[in-house]
DNA sequence: CTGGAACTAGACTCGCGTGTCAGTGGCGTA
DNA sequence: TACGCCACTGACACGCGAGTCTAGTTCCAG
């Protein structure tokens, strides 16, 4: 608790700004001893605002990370950024709003991350677009671990309202998805079936993927992890020669008995 | 509090009891206006240990399920299973201990639930295996609702210790998929490339297809996500046409530039 | 009839963690 | 030099919920 060596975030991302290295020396004198009070007041004040707020909120999001919502405590944070405790209700309304705010970030920067799918388009195919977007999604959610992390275990199950949100989100990137599958559908491009259905796994898929890589350290880059998926998405893993030619049932239930 | 019907359960189900319903007929009398201590006592007897204790278990495993971890109250959980505060820690440890032997019970089931491939079965292909486990898998899981529900959100990222046991559990689970995979693939039924990756985008489809299932009511019978899940792993969903007839890179990422 | 086992209601303790608030120091301004 | 503002501080008040404890009740076996 006691370092303040000018620490950084690992991973900053872009736009998040690089507020971390505080200007503290943290003089930690003053040692007055009629009442330990506000004794070492370190300058900070090369700070403004809004980029001590931003630096509160990349250390509550480290914090959050590393524990998870319920196991983070306002202390912590609060030590990570090297503020008093004060100082954090200065900025935030609570606990809650804090995190809530890294989430509502995440979304929006994950929102952008991906594009309708225009099957009109002459110079990509859908599976070619389709495929863009899972580059793009991975790209983000791999940019900000921390944050990943955050979305894929604390997240979920948190609030009842929070849940909410993160349904909208959800079912707005299926949405997506699946519109793109329904186009490829008509194009000839996607198997026949249900969309819905396929949007689910696919997505499932993903998170899983993603999971492996940001909570235990799967190796991994990139570029391989939007190959493997998409390869899944495109071939399946099993081969199953005796096929009924209809669409379901691949190997009927009761044909074993 | 009040209500108390005096019924008793019909029939006592093979294991887990349906318990639910005590025999209470609570008289409710005895009204001392001294100090109104103890005045209902309702005669519990009827219930021997064990199953008291499996009925205040299942009666938290409503209560978790419900309201998650962390916001289930002890408070609640006795009410549920109308049950003084005292009796329950009678019964165990703490919040935790009974926690964690729900989590324990659900693995132990569904440990038994999937069996080892044999690539030496004349009578059953190593797909039909594969197929016949995810089948149990998904048989088990949705037989109790509950703790499935339990086990997707409220189990991960409670506790590091919490978490090494999920780990466990989910690699032995990989392990066994994983294996199968390569045995498929040594008899050409399986396509060649990774497995690993494929028992992880497996597992991820499954999982999503139980949450949306569980979590949020999507109807769907167990036969059909069976199916549905078995399909998309056989075939995918997209049909990429120009395909390098290689392993990877099904549509080359440079290419598009 | 009696002792003990099982249980109840609920008051109580206690630790913990959140959010607050009176106070402090630096700095711009009069 | 004095004033006042404002960012900031950190000790503290407070609530909440887990787990404990006690006095009282019911039932049953011996």
């Amino acid at each position: 608790m006691q370092s303040n060596a000018p620490q950084r975030t690992p991973s900053a991302p872009p736009e998040l700004t690089r507020a971390s290295t505080l200007a503290l020396s943290a003089p930690l004198s003053v040692g007055s001893s009629t009442r330990g009070v506000a004794s070492t007041y370190a300058p900070k004040t090369a700070l403004n605002k809004a980029a001590r707020r931003q630096h509160i909120l990349l250390c509550a999001r480290d914090v959050f990370a590393k524990r998870g919502y319920h196991a983070a405590k306002i202390d912590e944070i609060v030590a990570a950024a090297n503020v008093a405790r004060g100082t954090f209700y200065l900025y935030f309304e609570d606990k809650r709003a804090i995190f809530e705010e890294i989430v509502d970030r995440a979304f929006a920067r994950l929102g952008m991350s991906f594009v309708r799918v225009d099957p009109e388009d002459a110079t990509r195919t859908v599976a070619e677009q389709i495929q863009e977007n899972i580059r793009r999604i991975v790209s983000t959610l791999l940019e900000d671990r921390a944050t990943t992390k955050i979305l894929l275990s604390d997240a979920v199950g948190l609030d009842p309202a929070f849940d909410r949100k993160l349904l909208v989100f959800y079912e707005e990137v299926g949405r997506l998805l699946e519109e793109s599958l329904v186009d490829g559908q008509k194009l000839g491009v996607v198997s026949e079936g249900d969309t819905k259905m396929m949007t689910i796994l696919t997505l499932g898929a993903l998170k899983e993927m993603l999971y492996q890589v940001v909570m235990r350290g799967l190796a991994m880059d990139e570029e391989r992890i939007v190959d493997e998926i998409f390869r899944f998405l495109s071939k399946g893993c099993l081969r199953v020669p005796e096929q009924a030619p209809g669409t379901a049932e691949p190997v009927t239930r009761t044909a074993r008995a």
